[in-house]
DNA sequence: CACTCACTTTAGAATTATTCCAAATATTGA
DNA sequence: TCAATATTTGGAATAATTCTAAAGTGAGTG
């Protein structure tokens, strides 16, 4: 990331988080910063070790507060795939993921425009979550055998 | 659920465990009809608390294990909204979950016939888990007051 | 029907993921 | 700079689930 686009990304957290009534502080940018330089869905646990190469001091817990103040503000999405630690990820344009029931990654696939799946009359959706659980390109060759790979990001936002 | 029913019931549980090697035991077919009993997607403490009235002895382990079986057997699915325990539901038409943000209740929703999303090129899907948050019916109305109601059930297999 | 072997059940310990807590610290606005 | 309030920290606590080892049970065999 340039030093123009930091800027610009520490703006726009600073002015979410502000607008929120939260607090803009150093712990909230760097786990922001960590979401946004590996897009690969980290577990609480997978942010908390990256963010620590660059604040070591820093805590589980508020690895957990941190991820919470995004989500809030919109900033990112927690990622619920069944059982396991929740992830997170910081693309915010309407996806649903797909998990390799084979190398275990998590992408994300962008919906189609005419997704808004419809509910009977009077329920009020408000919030689609779409998990996909299959085989990724990679692996759908590999038959069967876990086949390492790059991760594979259909979307850069 | 009368006698024949009943009779039915067993039969197939009793199949569809032994083909894929499991034994049919008390355990089993008394969680099975737990779930059939009240299709209101509880989780496994749910199943544990209610399935101990017939079967007082019966264990927490033996609950997870007895719903574990049946979800491998293919007569329930568990049912993963975000965070908090998982849920179990024996409905295996396609279907999705719509969760009450008001009630916290989760109904089963019939998906459309069209349903089947496309996945990028090269993505293999075996599993859809969709899942919709927002206001039931019952709750629409009492404009944000958890409004008590009955539940609202779609699917009756 | 008795026997055997593998699968199950059980209670409780262990693990995983997350939340809570109280004291120390940092941020914001005046 | 100061006060008020939010945040961070490390550790304890909780929730959900999985693991373990011993005792029990189901199903096929003779």
């Amino acid at each position: 990331m340039t030093a123009t686009e930091d800027k610009k990304v520490e703006s726009r957290l600073n002015e979410r988080l502000t607008t929120r009534g939260f607090r803009f502080t150093r712990q909230r940018k760097h786990v922001y910063s960590v979401l946004l330089r590996k897009r690969d869905h980290p577990t609480a646990e997978e942010v908390f070790i990256r963010a620590k190469r660059g604040l070591p001091d820093i805590s589980m817990a508020t690895v957990y507060n941190c991820l919470d103040a995004l989500v809030k503000c919109g900033l990112a999405r927690q990622v619920t795939l069944e059982r396991g630690a929740a992830r997170f990820c910081p693309n915010m344009r309407e996806h649903c993921h797909f998990y390799c029931n084979t190398c275990e990654e998590v992408f994300d696939i962008d919906l189609p425009a005419d997704a808004g799946m419809a509910v009977p009359k009077g329920f009020k959706a408000e919030r689609y979550d779409i998990a996909i659980y299959g085989r990724c390109p990679a692996c759908s060759n590999g038959r069967g055998r876990k086949a390492p790979h790059e991760p594979y990001l259909r979307v850069e936002t």
